[in-house]
Formats: C-alpha cells, structure tokens, sequence
DNA sequence: TATTATTATCGTAATATTGCGATATATAAT
DNA sequence: ATTATATATCGCAATATTACGATAATAATA
C-alpha cells in the first residue's frame, strides 16, 4: 500500500492540496519568499540564503516552477527565477476561497 | 540523508509549511470541507462520504487534529468533529499574509 | 575552441507518508 | 454486566519525499 488515492478526490480538493503541497516544505516557502523581495534572483544566492546543496534547491526550485509558481529567465549569463503573478494569484484565490466557504455552524 | 531541515528555516516560514502539509492531501481537504458543510459531523459518515478505510480517515482527523483546525465533542453516541474558529481564522490570516506579502519587482 | 560559472539531472541513502487489516478502547443501550 | 457501535491505535507494506555528491548540460567569455 501507500498510494494516495487521488481519483476518489474532487478536482478542486486535489487542485488545493497540489497547490498546498508545494508549500508544505520550509525550503519552498523561504524561497519564493526570497525571489519575491529581490529585483532579481539567480539560484546560487539562494544556497547561499537558504543553506541547503545546490541540487537540493534546485529539487525545490523545479517542483515550485511544476506548479507555475514562478518562471525563469536569462539575464545575461545568469537564470533569473521570479514570481509568475498569473499563477500567484489565482492560487491565492483557489486558497482563499476554501478558507473563506467553511461555515462554522456546529458545537 | 532524507531528513527534513526544519531547524534552519524561520519560525513563519516553518509555520506556514506546517499548514500547508495538513492540506496538502486532499482526503483532509474533503473532510474539511465536509465537516464544515454539516450541522454536527460524525467520523463513520466520513468513511462513506470519503471511502478510504475507517483506520486511515482516523489517522487524517488526528492530523487536522494536531493543527487545531478541529476540535471534537461528544453528543450522545457519537464523537462530533467541528472546525474550531479561533484557529481556523489564525492560519487563515498566516496564509493570506504570505500570499499578500508577495512582491512582483522582476522581468 | 577552451575555460569558467551556473544550473539541471542522476543515483542513492535515509526518512516520512499513505493505506489498511487487526485489534484495542470507549460509550450507549439493553 | 453484556452487547453493539463508534473511534483510536498498532503493525506492516508500498510508495513518496528529502538531501546530497557526482556528473552532465548550458551559456558567457577569453
């Protein structure tokens, strides 16, 4: 066993908890919050931020850029890594929506 | 290796990961939105609303459990889960933050 | 073209998660 | 007290995630 049984979910619930798993590891958090205070970013200021190997970031860079979170482009000889906005805020609707339906009408 | 290094990442950013791991399957994402969507929940409608095994949609309340997100109490026979307020609205704004927070200064 | 710096991928080990059957515990009703 | 029902816990197997060193690929520059 161990296989998570996505297909009995809804869309929505599995769309929600892709979005929520990609936030789900410290690491993933700090660095999208890294890219999004600079004017721009290259991966090796981010091992050096963060502090894990430069595989490892780029693991974590790779699974944020799956979900559309953020989009790389070259800046001369550097990749610069920044907040895809289109995607960003329609996941911060998807979220938000789901925290604002729950009805507190029990207990 | 494979062990996740929590210790040297921010209280916030560990904070925000920890919720966002409780939604990150979306078994729990369902059994909270269908907790909150009954007047008073009870575990065994969950099985067959959900349909994972009994054991294993226990396991999944214990960890919205762990969060805080409900709370459960006893009406007669049955154990009622319910989304407690107070935390609910604290993770709410804690992710609503983090998404706000985010800047788009780049490309 | 050769070199250098940056980023991605591969392979692998350690650990965590998911799921379920079996079983234990708890509560209500008889 | 016994029984029936609901929920929690245990133990295990399958799979997924995390991390890193080694290495490959990519791009600017000499």
């Amino acid at each position: 066993m161990g296989v998570s049984k996505t297909h009995i979910f809804s869309e929505k619930h599995n769309q929600v908890a892709s979005v929520a798993k990609v936030l789900s590891h410290p690491a993933r958090v700090a660095i999208l919050e890294y890219i999004s205070r600079q004017e721009g970013c290259i991966c090796n200021d981010l091992v050096d931020e963060i502090g894990l190997a430069q595989a490892t970031i780029s693991q974590h860079l790779n699974e944020i850029k799956k979900l559309g979170l953020i989009k790389g482009t070259f800046e001369g000889k550097n990749l610069c890594y920044c907040i895809n906005q289109g995607t960003w805020d329609t996941l911060q609707n998807l979220f938000g929506e789901f925290f604002q339906n729950v009805k507190f009408n029990c207990c």
